[in-house]
DNA sequence: CACAATATTGAGCGATCGTTCAAGATCTTT
DNA sequence: AAAGATCTTGAACGATCGCTCAATATTGTG
């Protein structure tokens, strides 16, 4: 070894996140993550090897960033209902007013990637499915602490709250009508959760 | 007037929606619209002007046949509302086995246009408005009906069926798991619209 | 301090992008 | 059938795309 790369990869992961997830995929050029980045296309391919490769890793960060804050929206409750509604509140309508986009990352690009980028569609499934499997874990800890009943049916509810929250994220994107979707949060998070969703 | 266009513009307007539809607006090629259209570049800038009039008309086409398929369901049931459920059944598992990808494409215009296109993102917008209307409309056709008590939120209502199926068609792309999606739309159905939702 | 190894630089590659337009083909009108 | 208007054709424009690579700068090691 005789020189090290002298720029912070995270760093610079976040900065690419940040650009992919405004303007997707496609739209953005390799051109405009050097600019992002400030850095020049050869340390770019050093580093990531391609446009895909540098995207795949994007996915996994946005992935992980994405965990840690529902795990610390889950800390910071009380219950864990509690968290998980903190979590859609703080996703939906919340601090990060500096979010890129109002939709998830991974639904984004679920929805622009086909065919031709085999590899990225099926890494976003599988983040995807995940997230749902991180939403049922949370749900069988609150059947354990108590929350729900024993008989909860914790893989539906998970897939509820999935499709929920893309629904609610897409639904701000299309409406900005941040009261009606407060709402929704609300009622979603005050009903018997078990049967009727 | 000397000379007429031979090509038939309905005709086109569908295989470029099925284009579009597949592929998004940034990843179809004017060269793949030639292709699918078998016209050349002079002819469909003639007709449209640019990739993105000819979008914009593929947007307003394709929320055309939505509308339609919708009233279809509803005259071809015997409640409004089971011609609603049919419409979700229709659209989410049913029958066009041959549509280009399961999310609406209004939604994945919404995913992927941004401040770069905003002409084409406040038309989306739009559509997307207006289908949550004829929701309402609907609904309201079923209160009048007795179908839903004369107390129900309409437009709530209307909002937790466009937040419900775009959440959906967003999961079955995802998972492609079409029981766990036929299961939560005879649940969204089964249960009272009214104050679950 | 000299050397070897690695990182950075930025010009620029071939391919493809959206789009244009002169030339030729085709139609309606007279 | 001639004239005039419109449509179709396909080559090609400039811009931008993802990406490469020889030249240069920078580092750790002996």
């Amino acid at each position: 070894m005789a020189n090290t790369a002298k720029f912070d990869r995270q760093e610079v992961l976040g900065k690419a996140t940040r650009l992919f997830w405004r303007k997707g995929f496609h739209a953005t050029s390799t051109r405009d993550i050097q600019q992002a980045t400030s850095l020049r296309p050869g340390s770019i391919y050093a580093a990531f090897g391609s446009k895909s490769g540098l995207f795949k890793e994007v996915l996994a960060f946005y992935a992980q960033n994405g965990a840690e804050t529902l795990r610390q929206c889950i800390e910071g409750e009380k219950t864990i209902l509690g968290g998980l509604q903190a979590f859609f509140r703080y996703t939906l309508l919340g601090g990060n007013k500096d979010a890129p986009n109002e939709l998830c990352l991974l639904v984004k690009s679920l929805s622009e990637l086909d065919e031709g980028e085999p590899e990225l569609l099926s890494e976003t499934r599988s983040l995807l499915v995940a997230v749902e499997n991180r939403f049922r874990n949370y749900l069988e800890a609150a059947v354990s602490a108590g929350e729900l009943p024993a008989t909860t049916d914790t893989s539906a509810l998970a897939r509820q709250l999935q499709v929920k929250l893309i629904g609610l994220r897409s639904y701000l994107r299309a409406s900005s009508d941040r009261k009606a979707v407060e709402r929704m949060i609300d009622n979603l998070f005050e009903m018997p959760l078990v049967q009727s969703h």
